[in-house]
DNA sequence: TTCAAAAGAGCAATATAATGCACTTTAAAA
DNA sequence: TTTTAAAGTGCATTATATTGCTCTTTTGAA
């Protein structure tokens, strides 16, 4: 299963703040691997992990009503 | 870690449109023991749990940039 | 074109998410 | 109060997410 959006955000993001994997991996308390994985498309990440990079990036999980 | 808001949303959603954990876990292929957990908070469901909830409901999971 | 930093990938160990089954608890209607 | 459908829990199994280590590939600046 892909997350494009999710995925293009946080990258989208972490480039925007010019912060490298390596450099959020350590602020956000998620391992280098998972991040790796996740933003190179292979992972199926958990909340908590999704939390975490969001956290470090000041992004927020959530919901939203799909519009028809 | 809680995933209030996220919890929320979906048990909101699910009450909403009328349909029992039974039937959502039929409509989004989540088991129902997992519904039942993430809805108790007590898991840390992955992104794909998520997003067949999120689907079956109408709901897309995102990041929403923090306002300060 | 070279070189260094950043990103991506294979492998293996450990932690834990997903799941079904059976049982208990809760809540709402008769 | 009784009933019962819906929700929540304990346990065990299987699948897989997380992680570090090491190595390869990519990318951008000199």
């Amino acid at each position: 299963m892909h997350f494009k959006i999710l995925i293009q955000t946080i990258k989208e993001r972490r480039e925007m703040l010019q912060v490298t994997q390596e450099t959020l991996a350590e602020l956000s308390g998620v391992g280098l691997r998972t991040l790796k994985q996740f933003e190179s498309g292979k992972g199926n990440p958990t909340a908590e992990t999704l939390q975490k990079l969001g956290d470090a990036l000041g992004l927020e999980l959530c919901f939203k009503i799909k519009e028809l």
